[in-house]
Order: structure tokens, then sequence, then C-alpha cells
RNA sequence: GCUGCAGGCUGUGCUAUCGGGUUGCCUUUUGGCGAUCAGGAAAGUCCGGACAGCACAGGGCAACGCACCGGUGAAUAGCCGGGUCCCGCUUCAGGCGGGAACAGAUAGUGCCACAGAAAAUAACUACUCUGCUUUGCAGGGAAAAGGUGAAAACGUGAGGUAAGAGCUCACGGUCUUCCUGGGUAAUCAGGAUCACGGGUAAACCUUGCGUGCUGAAAUGCCACGUAAACCAGCGUAAAAGGACGGCCCGUUCGAAUGUGCCGGUUACAACCGGUACUGCGUUGGAGGGUGGGCAGAAGGAGGCCUUGAGCAAUCAAGGUCCCAGAUAAAUGAUAGCAGCCUCGCCUCAGGCAAGGUUACAGAAUCCGGCUUAUAAGCCUGCAGCUUUU
RNA sequence: UGGCCUAUAGUAUAAUGGUAGUACGACAGAUUUUGGUUCUGUUUGUCGAGGUUCGAAUCCUCGUAGGCCAA
């Protein structure tokens, strides 16, 4: 039996210069209280790129943020990332099916926006919205294999 | 029994499904099987250290910190015990609880609003003496009386005097020095002696003691970059200047697309001119890209148990355990059960049903202390109310 | 992670340890047909808790907020 629903290391945005470029160039898609700055491309990870049927990198790559001026309890940020996280890894699969159809490569960073705690159910929905809107965006693509 | 306050301790467990960090073994293409994974404060950053780098012959100044005594500890803000003083309660001897930044105001300087005669070598009223020429004025004496104020020049009584005054005496208070006794000491008890013109050092300051400076974004190694370059070692020559992490004596280092000095220019610089200084030899090292990587950095002033020493803090011995470790940063999500809590009903043995599962809060070099936050339960103390005796 | 600083009225900003001011604002009144301008008056404050002192915005300690610096 595969597993489908892992978040591993190969899947987290880790790159400095890669987050840089992110919020420099990439395109937001906003819902409640989420905000998610997207980049797609093809060889997006160029940079590792010789190494990465070594590492197995992953055509998705994300991170998570939360202001400290929001929230000013680390507990409160560490929750709120997590629930984020949790969200992403059980909805994540069809994006993920998509963008290697496509042969894309996708860095995605979600800011949390509001001030007030999240419930998980509510956000789960939230997330739902968020990830059909940039599939629809990522439909639009040209097929980056050719 | 209930309520409130203060202090202390604990501060949920198990199972299933899906995930994550670190790590061991197997397989090595995917992967599989294990181990382990947040706190008492991880917080505030108020202190002390460990550790690291740089500096360091020695001395002086500055700056900062500490300040009753003894013990403890790696540690000068901790902790334990004791003393002194203050506050509260109870009471009258005394006891209980709480607090103290408890060196110095006779080393000096400053400040003490308003009120008051006067706020620190005090004369306004009243008192008293002398002179004037007399409802008073002038010059003294005198801190006893007045009222002000947070604070008024040791207190009470007697003597004394023109009036008064520690001026003298008795009793008492504070204080300096000394003696005797108890105590390691702070200090206590008794005695003698000197003095008694305020407060403020969390005003400047003085005295004694202590501190080299900078912090893991420290630091070391590798990689990278540069090619008439760079790095390292050795030999020998020289001085404008630099460095010594606040400064000086002093010590030390010591160069070319450069530095110092002088003049011009300029608001100041830049800039221009002059002048001074000056290293050469030899040996060795060192080319793919991307990303930076590794160490520091997880075994420690460690935890738990037992015994012993000590009033205690704490220490010693023995046994046992290994107990988070990243770098856009893991420790999570969902469901069920148990336990706990709240409310309701039946009934006082318990049962049934509903809801909640929470407080404060998240490691980033580590350790010790302090401070602050904390639902619920338990323990101790104090206060109040009620019931029974 | 380490270091430093600030907090005064709704806002900005003063005050050698001695009655907390000033300006703008807000409110009320006057002037005006009405509004504005102008004039008069009122309102509101030392971040919190302790301590030193006769007396604290000021000095000290502990907290609470906010800001700044160092890759």
């Amino acid at each position: 039996m595969k597993k489908q629903f892992t978040l591993g290391k190969n899947e987290r945005l880790k790159s400095r210069k890669l987050i840089e470029r992110l919020f420099r160039e990439g395109k937001t898609i906003s819902t409640n209280p989420l905000k998610l700055y997207y980049l797609i491309d093809r060889e997006l990870f160029v940079g590792s790129n010789r190494e990465r049927t070594k590492f197995k990198l992953s055509n998705l790559q994300f991170g998570i943020g939360v202001g400290a001026k929001f929230f000013r309890k680390a507990v409160d940020r560490n929750r709120i990332k997590r629930v984020v996280r949790e969200s992403y890894r059980q909805q994540k699969n069809a994006l993920l099916a998509k963008a290697k159809e496509k042969g894309l490569e996708i860095a995605m960073f979600f800011i949390y926006t509001s001030k007030e705690l999240p419930e998980f159910r509510s956000l789960n929905q939230k997330m739902e919205i968020i990830l059909n809107k940039l599939m629809a965006v990522l439909e639009t693509k040209e097929d980056g294999r050719k």
C-alpha cells in the first residue's frame, strides 16, 4: 500500500533566495483568514536541480507564516501553523497530481491574516476553496514538459 | 461544614487511524521495522556562572556593582541560621506573624516648598539689664514660655540667676570610647567615661571590598572569491603612525592605488601643491557547478532512590537511569474509552441523563538562582460565618 | 539570541522632589437668519503594584505595554 498523505521535509520551502523571489514576483489568492503567495514555473527549484532525483524533490513546496503582531504568544503562532499544515496535508494531493501531469513546479507560502484563533473545520473549508482556485489557475498554464 | 486570603505540591491517562523532527538496524529505487520527542515556569531577561575569542610586566584614574554577623554554594543581588530595628495581633513577663536597599549625616557640598520669628552657629512677641529723656527708641543678655510645621535645638524635678540656660545636681534617654562576663561573630547584660545644635546618602558623595573587555549572530576548521594578487613559515633593516575593546604612563605591532605633517582652497570636507616615511630575499600552499557545510551543540555544578553528617540551606558515600534537539525551524489532527469537573432527576447505598476536558503557557549554547503567570485537585496556616457539644 | 530606550488628557508636548501645565480636539454658552470665524467657560491625565521621603510624574524595586539596535 502506497502512502499518499505524507508531508516530509522535501515538500517544505526552505531556500531563502526562493522565498525572497516568491514575495517579490509571486501572485496572491486571498480567502478570509488565509492569503496565499504562489509562483508557478518549470524547473522552479533549479538551484538543486541535478540533485533532484537524489533528494526526491516534489513538484510542490510550501511554507507558513503568522505575524507576531497579531499573535504575541508563541503558543498561538505554533498552533496556527500546525492547523494550517494539517489542513494542507489532507488536501494537497489533487494539486500535486495536476502539477505532475503538467510538468510544472509550484512554490507556495500561506500567510494567516486574521486576528482570531482558527477552528480546524472552518479552516479546512477555506483551504479547499483556495486550492481549487489555484488548480483553476494551473489549468490555464502551458504544459511544461514540451 | 462553607467562604475568602497566603504559601507549597501535582498539574490527565490509554487505544485506534492519518502525519512530523531526531536517531538505530535492514534494504538500498520507492521503502520497512523499532527507539525517542516539549515546561514548572521552556516566559520575563532581573542576577550569577560555565564556555569561547581578544587583550594582559606592573601601576594609577575613571566606570560599574556590593554593604549587620556566621554558614552554604562555581557564584558580591540567591539560600539557611542568628542578631538589631520597625509594623501588626494578642497581651502586660512575654508570645505569634510579617518586613528591612540595617557601612557613614562628627569628612565635605547641596536641598528642606507652604506656614513659621527662626529650617541650622535661630531673637518676632513676651522676659530682663544699661543708656537716652520715657505710651517709646537704641545697645546688649537670654533658648525657659508662645504659635507654625513632617521636623524646633535631650526629657522631668530641684538648685541657680537681673532674667535665663546641662550652667550645676538627681533620675531617665540617646551616643563615643574602654573594662568585665556570655557568644566564632553581629551583639547582649553590667559598670566606668565623653558628648548631646534636626532630617535627607532609593541627593552628590566618603569609606571598605570586588570586577580586563566582548558575547554562541562568540569562536575554530573546511569550502568559496581574488591571480603582477592572496595565505603561511623563515632571515635581516627601518619609523611617520597604529593597537592594547574607556583613558594615561608604559608595552607592543608596524605599510604604497598608502599614511602623517605643512600650505592653499572650502562653511566643513573633497580637491591642489610641497615635504617626510617606505622591502627585499627565500620556501611552501592553493581552480567544476549549486548550496554554504561541519564543529561549538545535548553526559550535565544531571535526575531519581537509600544511608550518613548538619537546627537548616547544603554536603558526602553507594546504587540506578540517559531524559527533546531544529535552523522558514518537529513535538500535530480526528475519533472513542477511562478519570476529573459542572448542572439536573430519582433517592441518600448508589444509579440515570446532559455538557465540558480546560489554567498559565512552546525549547533554540548550557546550567544555578530570582521574579511574574497559573483552571482543577490535595496539603498547611490565618480570618469570617454557621451547626453541635 | 544579546543589548538599549520610552510610557503624562482623545492627540502632540512641558513641568530644579513642593498646587500637574500649554496647544489642538470634544462639549456648553455668547455673537450670527444659519454655518464658519471669533470670544468665554467646562471636561478629561502622570502605564500598574510596592517602597524611600514630611511630601513622588520625578528617586528605587518588580511587573505590563510599546519601540529601537546588532546577521
